[in-house]
DNA sequence: ATCTTAATTGAGAACAGATGTCAATAACTT
DNA sequence: AAGTTATTGACATCTGTTCTCAATTAAGAT
Protein backbone atom coordinates (compact mmCIF):
# COMPACT_ATOMS: atom_id res chain seq x y z
CA UNK A 1 0.00 0.00 0.00
CA UNK A 2 0.85 3.35 -0.21
CA UNK A 3 0.24 7.11 1.00
CA UNK A 4 -1.44 5.79 4.06
CA UNK A 5 0.25 7.85 6.68
CA UNK A 6 0.71 11.03 8.12
CA UNK A 7 4.16 11.86 8.26
CA UNK A 8 5.64 15.23 9.26
CA UNK A 9 7.32 15.04 5.97
CA UNK A 10 3.78 15.34 3.78
CA UNK A 11 2.84 17.51 6.22
CA UNK A 12 5.75 20.15 5.81
CA UNK A 13 5.31 19.68 2.00
CA UNK A 14 1.69 20.30 1.88
CA UNK A 15 1.94 23.32 3.88
CA UNK A 16 4.97 24.75 1.23
CA UNK A 17 3.34 23.76 -1.55
CA UNK A 18 -0.15 26.22 -0.46
CA UNK A 19 1.94 28.79 0.47
CA UNK A 20 4.15 28.88 -2.87
CA UNK A 21 2.97 29.75 -5.85
CA UNK A 22 3.50 26.55 -9.03
CA UNK A 23 6.53 25.65 -7.74
CA UNK A 24 8.68 23.46 -9.25
CA UNK A 25 9.71 19.68 -7.15
CA UNK A 26 13.43 21.69 -6.71
CA UNK A 27 12.25 25.17 -5.63
CA UNK A 28 10.21 22.82 -3.11
CA UNK A 29 12.58 21.21 -1.80
CA UNK A 30 14.72 24.22 -1.13
CA UNK A 31 11.83 25.85 1.16
CA UNK A 32 10.72 22.65 2.76
CA UNK A 33 14.35 22.27 4.16
CA UNK A 34 13.74 25.71 5.59
CA UNK A 35 11.66 24.36 7.79
CA UNK A 36 13.49 20.62 8.28
CA UNK A 37 16.58 20.29 6.88
CA UNK A 38 16.79 16.54 7.13
CA UNK A 39 14.07 15.96 4.13
CA UNK A 40 15.49 14.40 1.49
CA UNK A 41 14.92 15.36 -2.25
CA UNK A 42 13.85 11.91 -2.91
CA UNK A 43 10.85 12.51 -0.80
CA UNK A 44 9.92 15.57 -2.14
CA UNK A 45 9.55 14.06 -5.29
CA UNK A 46 8.05 10.75 -4.27
CA UNK A 47 4.88 12.78 -2.06
CA UNK A 48 4.40 14.82 -4.83
CA UNK A 49 4.28 11.81 -7.31
CA UNK A 50 1.66 10.78 -4.29
CA UNK A 51 -0.14 14.12 -4.28
CA UNK A 52 -0.66 13.90 -7.67
CA UNK A 53 -1.52 10.70 -7.93
CA UNK A 54 -4.44 11.12 -5.40
CA UNK A 55 -5.57 14.38 -7.37
CA UNK A 56 -4.51 16.91 -3.81
CA UNK A 57 -2.17 18.65 -6.60
CA UNK A 58 -1.81 18.93 -10.05
CA UNK A 59 1.41 18.56 -12.46
CA UNK A 60 1.95 20.99 -14.83
CA UNK A 61 4.32 20.62 -18.09
CA UNK A 62 4.67 24.42 -19.11
CA UNK A 63 6.75 24.43 -22.70
CA UNK A 64 11.00 25.09 -21.55
CA UNK A 65 10.29 24.49 -17.88
CA UNK A 66 10.59 21.47 -15.12
CA UNK A 67 7.44 19.73 -13.92
CA UNK A 68 5.49 22.63 -11.97
CA UNK A 69 2.57 21.38 -9.30
CA UNK A 70 -0.56 23.35 -8.37
CA UNK A 71 -1.80 23.02 -5.38
CA UNK A 72 -5.68 24.46 -6.90
CA UNK A 73 -7.87 21.87 -7.74
CA UNK A 74 -10.58 23.58 -9.33
CA UNK A 75 -10.06 23.61 -12.80
CA UNK A 76 -9.16 26.89 -14.60
CA UNK A 77 -5.73 27.63 -17.45
CA UNK A 78 -2.72 28.98 -16.82
CA UNK A 79 -0.71 31.89 -18.09
CA UNK A 80 2.98 30.97 -18.08
CA UNK A 81 6.24 33.47 -19.00
CA UNK A 82 8.55 32.43 -21.05
CA UNK A 83 11.39 35.40 -19.96
CA UNK A 84 10.74 35.24 -16.06
CA UNK A 85 8.78 31.79 -15.61
CA UNK A 86 6.16 33.59 -13.91
CA UNK A 87 2.73 31.22 -13.65
CA UNK A 88 -0.46 32.84 -13.30
CA UNK A 89 -3.55 30.99 -12.63
CA UNK A 90 -6.70 32.08 -15.11
CA UNK A 91 -10.12 31.53 -13.89
CA UNK A 92 -13.38 32.39 -15.87
CA UNK A 93 -12.85 32.77 -19.74
CA UNK A 94 -14.96 30.53 -20.38
CA UNK A 95 -12.39 28.06 -20.69
CA UNK A 96 -14.30 25.36 -17.41
CA UNK A 97 -16.36 24.56 -19.90
CA UNK A 98 -13.70 22.98 -22.53
CA UNK A 99 -11.48 21.57 -18.96
CA UNK A 100 -14.99 19.86 -17.87
CA UNK A 101 -14.86 17.36 -21.40
CA UNK A 102 -14.74 14.05 -20.06
CA UNK A 103 -15.50 12.58 -23.76
CA UNK A 104 -13.71 13.54 -27.05
CA UNK A 105 -12.59 11.77 -29.84
CA UNK A 106 -13.52 8.21 -28.76
CA UNK A 107 -11.36 8.74 -25.65
CA UNK A 108 -12.56 8.79 -21.96
CA UNK A 109 -10.68 11.92 -20.47
CA UNK A 110 -9.34 12.16 -17.12
CA UNK A 111 -7.72 15.86 -17.12
CA UNK A 112 -6.99 18.63 -19.26
CA UNK A 113 -5.17 21.54 -19.69
CA UNK A 114 -5.16 24.85 -21.14
CA UNK A 115 -1.87 26.22 -21.55
CA UNK A 116 -1.00 30.20 -22.57
CA UNK A 117 3.11 30.89 -23.24
CA UNK A 118 3.79 34.75 -23.57
CA UNK A 119 5.10 37.60 -21.79
CA UNK A 120 3.29 38.73 -18.41
CA UNK A 121 2.85 42.08 -17.45
CA UNK A 122 6.18 43.26 -16.04
CA UNK A 123 8.72 41.37 -18.67
CA UNK A 124 6.22 43.22 -21.29
CA UNK A 125 6.78 46.25 -20.00
CA UNK A 126 10.50 45.62 -19.28
CA UNK A 127 10.60 44.80 -23.03
CA UNK A 128 10.30 48.47 -24.20
CA UNK A 129 13.03 50.12 -22.24
CA UNK A 130 15.72 48.96 -24.13
CA UNK A 131 17.99 46.09 -26.13
CA UNK A 132 16.66 42.98 -24.01
CA UNK A 133 15.82 39.73 -25.64
CA UNK A 134 13.40 37.40 -25.42
CA UNK A 135 14.52 34.44 -23.61
CA UNK B 1 23.32 32.76 -38.29
CA UNK B 2 21.43 29.52 -38.20
CA UNK B 3 19.58 27.61 -40.13
CA UNK B 4 20.09 28.91 -43.44
CA UNK B 5 21.53 26.00 -45.36
CA UNK B 6 19.43 23.44 -47.10
CA UNK B 7 21.07 19.70 -46.01
CA UNK B 8 19.88 16.18 -46.50
CA UNK B 9 19.59 15.67 -42.63
CA UNK B 10 17.29 18.62 -42.43
CA UNK B 11 15.54 17.17 -45.26
CA UNK B 12 15.38 13.44 -44.22
CA UNK B 13 14.22 14.61 -40.71
CA UNK B 14 11.31 16.91 -41.59
CA UNK B 15 10.31 14.05 -44.24
CA UNK B 16 9.87 11.65 -41.15
CA UNK B 17 8.45 14.06 -39.23
CA UNK B 18 5.22 14.50 -41.75
CA UNK B 19 5.36 10.73 -42.07
CA UNK B 20 5.14 9.97 -38.10
CA UNK B 21 2.58 10.91 -35.66
CA UNK B 22 3.91 12.79 -32.94
CA UNK B 23 6.83 11.24 -32.15
CA UNK B 24 9.29 11.71 -29.39
CA UNK B 25 13.13 13.10 -30.95
CA UNK B 26 14.14 9.76 -29.82
CA UNK B 27 11.59 7.71 -32.52
CA UNK B 28 12.30 10.17 -34.98
CA UNK B 29 15.81 9.56 -34.49
CA UNK B 30 15.34 5.39 -34.84
CA UNK B 31 13.56 6.05 -37.94
CA UNK B 32 16.11 8.44 -39.30
CA UNK B 33 18.53 6.03 -38.94
CA UNK B 34 16.43 4.17 -41.09
CA UNK B 35 17.33 6.36 -43.99
CA UNK B 36 21.01 7.61 -43.31
CA UNK B 37 22.53 5.74 -40.37
CA UNK B 38 25.33 8.27 -39.80
CA UNK B 39 22.86 11.43 -38.97
CA UNK B 40 23.82 11.39 -35.34
CA UNK B 41 21.50 12.05 -32.58
CA UNK B 42 22.34 15.76 -31.82
CA UNK B 43 21.45 16.26 -34.86
CA UNK B 44 18.11 14.96 -34.73
CA UNK B 45 17.45 17.43 -31.31
CA UNK B 46 19.51 20.13 -32.86
CA UNK B 47 17.01 20.31 -36.09
CA UNK B 48 13.97 19.72 -33.66
CA UNK B 49 14.71 22.94 -32.21
CA UNK B 50 15.53 24.99 -34.92
CA UNK B 51 12.41 23.90 -36.82
CA UNK B 52 10.05 24.91 -33.51
CA UNK B 53 11.56 28.03 -33.06
CA UNK B 54 10.98 28.76 -36.34
CA UNK B 55 7.39 27.79 -36.14
CA UNK B 56 7.48 25.08 -38.67
CA UNK B 57 6.61 22.37 -36.04
CA UNK B 58 5.47 22.49 -32.43
CA UNK B 59 6.72 21.07 -29.40
CA UNK B 60 4.03 19.07 -27.09
CA UNK B 61 4.68 18.89 -23.03
CA UNK B 62 2.28 16.24 -22.70
CA UNK B 63 1.67 14.46 -18.95
CA UNK B 64 4.19 11.85 -18.38
CA UNK B 65 5.95 11.63 -22.05
CA UNK B 66 8.95 12.79 -23.23
CA UNK B 67 8.93 15.97 -25.34
CA UNK B 68 6.44 15.32 -28.92
CA UNK B 69 6.42 16.87 -32.19
CA UNK B 70 3.18 17.92 -34.16
CA UNK B 71 3.89 18.89 -37.94
CA UNK B 72 0.63 20.41 -37.59
CA UNK B 73 0.59 24.32 -37.98
CA UNK B 74 -3.00 24.64 -37.93
CA UNK B 75 -4.62 25.34 -34.33
CA UNK B 76 -5.95 22.14 -32.51
CA UNK B 77 -5.88 20.54 -29.15
CA UNK B 78 -4.92 17.16 -28.11
CA UNK B 79 -5.97 13.50 -26.83
CA UNK B 80 -3.22 11.61 -25.01
CA UNK B 81 -3.92 8.17 -23.84
CA UNK B 82 -2.44 7.92 -20.67
CA UNK B 83 -1.86 3.71 -21.26
CA UNK B 84 -0.66 3.55 -24.79
CA UNK B 85 0.90 6.91 -24.82
CA UNK B 86 -0.70 7.89 -28.86
CA UNK B 87 -2.04 11.29 -29.79
CA UNK B 88 -4.76 12.28 -31.91
CA UNK B 89 -5.25 15.95 -32.94
CA UNK B 90 -8.88 17.23 -32.03
CA UNK B 91 -10.07 19.87 -34.88
CA UNK B 92 -12.80 21.88 -34.44
CA UNK B 93 -15.02 21.83 -30.74
CA UNK B 94 -14.61 25.10 -30.50
CA UNK B 95 -11.13 25.23 -29.23
CA UNK B 96 -9.81 27.18 -31.90
CA UNK B 97 -11.06 30.17 -30.37
CA UNK B 98 -9.59 29.98 -27.26
CA UNK B 99 -6.41 28.95 -29.10
CA UNK B 100 -6.79 32.00 -30.80
CA UNK B 101 -6.47 34.43 -27.68
CA UNK B 102 -3.49 37.07 -27.99
CA UNK B 103 -3.88 38.63 -24.65
CA UNK B 104 -5.05 37.62 -21.70
CA UNK B 105 -4.00 38.15 -17.88
CA UNK B 106 -2.18 40.88 -18.98
CA UNK B 107 0.17 38.75 -20.90
CA UNK B 108 0.84 38.60 -24.15
CA UNK B 109 0.30 35.43 -25.60
CA UNK B 110 2.65 33.79 -28.45
CA UNK B 111 1.42 30.27 -28.47
CA UNK B 112 -1.42 28.40 -26.33
CA UNK B 113 -2.16 24.42 -26.21
CA UNK B 114 -5.11 22.88 -25.25
CA UNK B 115 -4.36 19.54 -23.51
CA UNK B 116 -6.81 15.90 -22.89
CA UNK B 117 -5.43 12.96 -21.15
CA UNK B 118 -7.78 9.96 -20.48
CA UNK B 119 -8.04 6.41 -22.67
CA UNK B 120 -7.90 6.29 -25.69
CA UNK B 121 -10.87 4.32 -27.72
CA UNK B 122 -8.41 0.86 -28.23
CA UNK B 123 -7.08 0.81 -24.87
CA UNK B 124 -10.89 1.70 -23.21
CA UNK B 125 -12.04 -1.24 -25.00
CA UNK B 126 -9.00 -3.44 -23.31
CA UNK B 127 -9.74 -2.17 -19.76
CA UNK B 128 -13.22 -3.70 -20.03
CA UNK B 129 -11.66 -7.27 -20.90
CA UNK B 130 -9.33 -8.51 -18.04
CA UNK B 131 -7.37 -8.12 -14.93
CA UNK B 132 -5.99 -4.70 -16.66
CA UNK B 133 -4.41 -1.75 -14.42
CA UNK B 134 -4.03 1.86 -15.19
CA UNK B 135 -0.63 2.55 -15.99
C1' DA C 1 2.07 1.12 27.09
C1' DT C 2 4.35 -2.08 24.27
C1' DC C 3 4.69 -4.94 20.30
C1' DT C 4 4.31 -5.77 15.43
C1' DT C 5 4.61 -4.93 10.76
C1' DA C 6 4.53 -2.60 6.88
C1' DA C 7 4.62 2.11 4.97
C1' DT C 8 7.94 5.61 4.69
C1' DT C 9 12.21 7.86 4.61
C1' DG C 10 17.27 9.32 3.57
C1' DA C 11 21.38 8.91 1.12
C1' DG C 12 23.32 8.18 -2.82
C1' DA C 13 23.58 5.65 -7.13
C1' DA C 14 21.55 5.28 -11.49
C1' DC C 15 18.97 6.71 -15.46
C1' DA C 16 17.58 9.45 -19.52
C1' DG C 17 16.38 13.40 -22.11
C1' DA C 18 18.53 17.12 -23.63
C1' DT C 19 22.42 20.32 -24.42
C1' DG C 20 27.34 21.69 -24.94
C1' DT C 21 32.05 21.17 -27.14
C1' DC C 22 34.86 21.27 -30.95
C1' DA C 23 37.29 19.58 -34.87
C1' DA C 24 35.79 17.97 -39.41
C1' DT C 25 32.58 18.55 -43.15
C1' DA C 26 29.85 20.54 -46.66
C1' DA C 27 26.48 24.46 -48.48
C1' DC C 28 26.27 28.52 -50.46
C1' DT C 29 28.75 33.02 -52.42
C1' DT C 30 31.94 35.11 -55.55
C1' DA D 1 37.33 26.56 -58.00
C1' DA D 2 38.21 28.63 -53.65
C1' DG D 3 36.77 30.71 -49.44
C1' DT D 4 33.66 31.48 -45.77
C1' DT D 5 30.90 29.85 -42.31
C1' DA D 6 26.76 27.22 -41.07
C1' DT D 7 26.31 22.55 -39.94
C1' DT D 8 27.37 18.07 -38.50
C1' DG D 9 29.07 13.83 -35.71
C1' DA D 10 30.96 11.86 -31.83
C1' DC D 11 31.09 12.15 -27.33
C1' DA D 12 31.18 14.47 -22.88
C1' DT D 13 28.27 16.71 -19.75
C1' DC D 14 24.40 18.48 -17.32
C1' DT D 15 20.23 18.01 -14.70
C1' DG D 16 15.61 16.56 -13.44
C1' DT D 17 13.76 12.47 -11.85
C1' DT D 18 13.57 7.71 -10.41
C1' DC D 19 15.53 3.60 -8.18
C1' DT D 20 17.63 0.87 -4.40
C1' DC D 21 17.73 -0.64 0.06
C1' DA D 22 18.76 -0.52 4.86
C1' DA D 23 17.03 2.20 8.72
C1' DT D 24 13.18 4.48 10.68
C1' DT D 25 8.62 5.24 12.32
C1' DA D 26 3.36 5.68 12.10
C1' DA D 27 -0.60 3.24 13.33
C1' DG D 28 -3.19 -0.74 14.48
C1' DA D 29 -3.16 -4.98 17.52
C1' DT D 30 -2.24 -6.99 21.94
Amino acid sequence: MENKRNTEQKRIILGALAAADHPTASELYESVRLKNPRISRATVFRVLGQFADDGVVRRLNLLGSDTRFDARTAPHAHCHCIRCGRVTDVFGGGFEEALAVSHIAGYKVFSSEIEFSGLCPDCLAAEGEGDNRYI
